[in-house]
DNA sequence: CCTTAATTAGAAATGATTTCTATTTATACC
DNA sequence: GGTATAAATAGAAATCATTTCTAATTAAGG
């Protein structure tokens, strides 16, 4: 956690109850969220919680780097915590029924630098399955 | 363009002037274009055309795999013709300048069944970066 | 041709996101 | 610790890509 808030101090943005609590959401959850799946979290810790706010914070902090920006066909835009240094490459599978998230390592895009002339700059793998305890 | 039109026929949908004209417009600019820029292409070419037959035409032609739709960070949703050969898995990249789209046939995933005890139902793959072209 | 179901245009609605503005708050400096 | 000030916030209203609704038109099979 003491990584994102220096850099948000790196960068002029002041360390709020709102940022922080953004932060350890995401980092709980460890999937990419919705604005509207954030400001509904924080509405229950918060007494007032505004889009405009949520929707301002996660751009700025995706715009200096602590958070990601996930575009997705449903035209909603989702954010997860930047885990750029820590950790392997990984991406999530979600089970359709229970909503479990499982990480999975079998990714080798990552490594790839370059794909049919193309030098990649990012890539988004999302996965959905039925968990072992639900397929039982 | 035969086999796209023998596609929409399979699928039950009509051959009509307007989506011979997205085909051809999309077959022409081999680039990921949004509904607005086709809109506006075939508004040269036909007295009337309305965004809602627009909006349906591609979203139809997508469902059918006819074309690709791809979600891009402005929040919009871009379609492109889907040229990989039709029983063949792959996924597409976009270029982060020009719009071009290619097909990337490296994904192994498509024949795993069980991912870290998740039986998989589905995955969705998207690559983004620079073509050969605009690296230059 | 005729029939019928699909397609279309236009107007209105939708809903995620953004803008605007006045108030509050974090932080640098004393 | 107190204060100035620039950033952050909430709430109301606006924006705009996309969808819904409806009646008129059209493709395609018989």
């Amino acid at each position: 956690m003491k990584k994102y808030l220096d850099k948000l101090k790196k960068n002029n943005l002041k360390i709020t109850s709102k940022r922080v609590a953004i932060l350890e959401l995401l980092e709980r959850s460890g999937e990419a969220l919705s604005p509207e799946d954030i400001r509904n979290e924080l509405a229950a810790k918060f007494e007032k919680v505004s889009y405009p706010s949520v929707y301002k914070n996660l751009e700025d902090m995706s715009r200096i780097g602590v958070l990601a920006k996930i575009a997705r066909p449903d035209r909603r835009l989702y954010y997860a915590l930047c885990r750029a240094r820590e950790d392997k490459h990984h991406h999530h599978i979600i089970c359709s029924k229970c909503g479990k998230v499982g990480e999975v390592e079998e990714c080798d895009l990552f490594r790839r630098k370059v794909i049919n002339g193309y030098r990649i700059t990012s890539h988004f793998l999302q996965l959905e399955g039925i968990c072992s305890d639900c397929g039982k």
